[in-house]
DNA sequence: CTTGAAAAGAGCGGCCA
DNA sequence: TGGCCGCTCTTTTCAAG
């Protein structure tokens, strides 16, 4: 991972669309070795999968939540089939495991309140959990897949 | 947006790197129509765009963290100021105006604590906030850009 | 929408420095 | 490693049913 992954890696982020040929001029290669490179990371696992990103609100979902739990005393047994459950909710985008005193974090995606309170529903009534407190959000200001590398200069977009 | 549209959209939510050819076959069309949809797709801007996803582990990107954040009062001006400067941190996963007792809510992802640490003080050194809260992830269960598509059968990956 | 096909371009691999 | 030059396969566009 020198400085020139990084820079294919920070193109690669923002935009997939993008020829080899173009994407190696960039960073100054020619193809051959540009698209050696690229495999070698997708080997690595570096980069995971190239996928389309999906304006929410164009499809209808218009409300994110932030959801905060505090587990009851449970076992690890239990709480592996809680993770199992909370993962396999389409509408959970992210599902952390929290240090302190919130024991799971959710972001969630929904199209409206009514959607929410029947995710919400179905999250308590299958799963016995102390607290659950919800936050929701008034306006998306940033939201972006691409992290943060080191050296680069942030969003070489154009 | 018909149910192909929904198909097309899942299948590109879970990868790109497919061939049209077999995309095409997947949802039941020829490969000209099929191509034709993806490209009034992205024309709607429901696909905004192609993205490469890293594995933050891999390129030492360790520590998720939610940020929730008071503001003091403050002018409609501070606050885009606020907005804009938070955007502009490449830390910064995400960032939303909330409703309710906490104002903003950020997830920042960085190398460690000490990285964090940094970025901490780089916050609210640069703009008064009234309280500013963080909680640490231990585990990242599930982390996912893929929507729930209405009527679409959550990850037909296979 | 389908099939079929053709031109343009990209991915991919060998071989040499 | 990187660079050049092919071969092959897609993507993309066009007709006509």
């Amino acid at each position: 991972m020198d400085a020139v992954d990084i820079k294919i890696l920070t193109i690669l982020q923002a935009d997939t669309a993008i020829s080899i040929a173009e994407l190696a001029q960039r960073v100054g290669l020619s193809q051959t070795p540009c698209w050696k490179r690229i495999q070698r990371l997708e080997a690595q696992g570096v980069i995971e999968k190239r996928v389309a990103l999906v304006n929410p609100e164009k499809i209808g979902l218009g409300l994110t939540v932030f959801v905060s739990i505090e587990t009851a005393d449970h076992s690890g047994h239990w709480l592996q089939r809680f993770a199992e459950f909370v993962s396999a909710m389409p509408e959970v985008m992210e599902f952390y495991r929290m240090a302190g005193d919130v024991d799971y974090m959710l972001r969630v995606v929904v199209a409206d309140m009514a959607a929410y309170d029947l995710f919400y529903k179905r999250l308590i009534e299958t799963i016995p959990l102390k607290n659950v407190t919800s936050r929701f959000a008034m306006q998306r200001v940033k939201s972006t897949t691409a992290y943060a590398l080191p050296g680069a200069a942030p969003a070489l977009t154009a």
